[in-house]
DNA sequence: TTATTTAACTTGCATATTCGAAGTTAATAT
DNA sequence: ATATTAACTTCGAATATGCAAGTTAAATAA
């Protein structure tokens, strides 16, 4: 990967800096969903060559990783690894600060209450869940 | 602003999903540029039509606003906005992701252990002195 | 006073990236 | 045997980006 520097925001930027990477980070981590078909149909419409250029990013950078999913064995299910995990505290920010500004918002407002008044166990929880969910047990 | 749905993640993204637009509000914020000059002589080397392009973004989003110098009044001086300021959680937690998984990180290992071991005091105090320096008095 | 420099853009064009529609492959399900 | 589901690939068109050059207006230097 070619880096323009090594400044620590541009390395993020770098890594997810465009318009729908974090869309799939937030189906996985938010809305329980692991595979291709399922980030497809989320509601920004996102197309399939972007869909398997940005999948291919991700495992190739490791925040997320793909397996055959336990039942069907041609279907692939998608996890998140620690790398993508730690996404976690910056996906709650951004929902902040959406969930702030956009006067017709869709986020949750428990979710955003807990996020500015309980922020440690937010992410403390949620982190259990996700790496129940996704880490290889 | 046409948008493609109002999740906050998507808002947000709509907002600074790009690979520039985080480096101009992290010169303003961390570095203290406040001029299109300096902006510009970043390491990451932006063209001046993004650059140009990006100001003018930001500004229609309310996140930054120009104002002639105080001293030479045919210079112009960017300043975030309360909006502008409201990004510095989702700043910190770019650096500390970046400087985490960046085996090459620029990024200040005191900042960093700020972050992670003392984030509100770290937050409250360079909130309060971006709102010194940016917001009207 | 004239010339040069600085600062902040703007424009035009070549190149690179992204998009959307359609096609492909392989494994089920009927 | 046929249709459907899932996960991609491919390709031309639309869009965004990068680079060089040009513009404007004020400030400083000769």
């Amino acid at each position: 990967m070619k880096m323009r520097s090594h400044c620590p925001i541009n390395f993020s930027l770098e890594h997810f800096g465009d318009k729908w990477t974090l869309l799939i980070i937030r189906d996985l981590m938010f809305k329980d969903k692991r595979h291709y078909n399922e980030f497809f149909e989320s509601n920004e419409n996102v197309s399939t060559s972007v869909l398997g250029d940005r999948l291919k990013q991700l495992e190739e950078s490791g925040i997320i990783k793909k397996e055959a999913d336990s039942v069907k064995k041609s279907r692939i299910k998608y996890s998140l690894t620690p790398k993508g995990i730690a996404l976690l505290p910056l996906m709650i920010e951004m929902i902040v600060w959406g969930g702030t500004f956009d006067t017709d918002t869709e986020a949750n407002q428990d979710f955003l209450d807990q996020a500015n008044n309980h922020r440690e166990l937010l992410v403390s929880s949620t982190r259990e869940q996700l790496e129940k969910d996704h880490l290889p047990s």
